[in-house]
DNA sequence: CTATCAGTGAAAAAGGTTTTCAATTGGTAG
DNA sequence: CTACCAATTGAAAACCTTTTTCACTGATAG
């Protein structure tokens, strides 16, 4: 639970003219609780539990504001579909996402741009966008392993 | 075209007990001529126009086969499903990719085994894996937009 | 020649996501 | 406070991509 977080949000959506619906702010509510990303059907369920009436497509388009408004990242490594996370209102960052648990850090150490220039030089290419995404085993569940 | 990528390709296949069937030739001819990614669909058609009578689905198995022989890499980032190009026979490398018309050129100078050192003593988490893809704009299509 | 088996295409199934459409509702102007 | 209207919603259907199922084929070994 983040109060500024929050706030930051509706603020945003507030100023771009979009409605308060009580569903979207069970979905803000959710992301903003949960601690890892979540796939739109997860996502659904725990909105549900709250607001029985929401429907996934709800669900998806407002993922899909949420996403134009930076509210949310998109994550593209889980196998099969997309998966969201809440974006912490800090800018340009990364996720570290734990193949166990599917816990989600964001890093933001990440000195790409030094890297972009070179691949910039060297190629040609006017570098637009980069997608970093670090996959790896958290500590807790590196624990698990050795139990 | 390139001929020794062929070849390594078909060494592999062979080594691996996998059969060079027509349609197994044909999907990795149509990956080593093209010069962008390719969904699956997009391969399917124009395996078709050589081979007529070749299903989507063995163009799935093949792409299977292929990822997991390292003859393919997979393309995360664009939208929707999946995308496919051959991989060059360098070992470890990261893609950038032009949004305008798909190119996708290979870099390695990536530099991130000490990004992921830091963030490993930061996090704690043992990193497994990491992905990583330049979204840009290549030399030719920067000049199409000047024109 | 026959048995075997990897490989295949077509169809169906299985997800996940988007579109359509009629009904409802949040915000606002009066 | 009320009425209005565009925005929003849920349900169903449509769509797209990918996987599974299954009967059949075509090599290969014995």
């Amino acid at each position: 639970m983040n109060k500024s977080s929050r706030d930051d949000a509706l603020e945003k959506l507030r100023k771009k003219g979009y409605k308060l619906t009580p569903q979207r702010l069970a979905v803000l509510d959710v992301l903003l609780e949960s601690h890892g990303h979540l796939t739109p059907a997860e996502l659904y369920d725990r909105v549900v539990c709250e607001r029985p009436e929401t429907g996934l497509v709800t669900v998806y388009r407002t993922l899909e504001i949420f996403l134009k408004l930076g509210l949310v990242c998109e994550i593209h490594s889980t196998g099969g579909g997309l998966a969201y996370i809440a974006r912490v209102p800090s800018g340009h960052h990364h996720h570290l996402i734990c193949s166990a648990c599917g816990t989600v850090l964001d890093f933001v150490d990440c000195d790409l741009e030094d890297l972009e220039q070179r691949v910039s030089l060297v190629t040609g290419f006017e570098i637009e966008n980069h997608f970093l995404e670090l996959i790896g085993r958290c500590h807790d569940c590196q624990e698990q392993l050795s139990i």
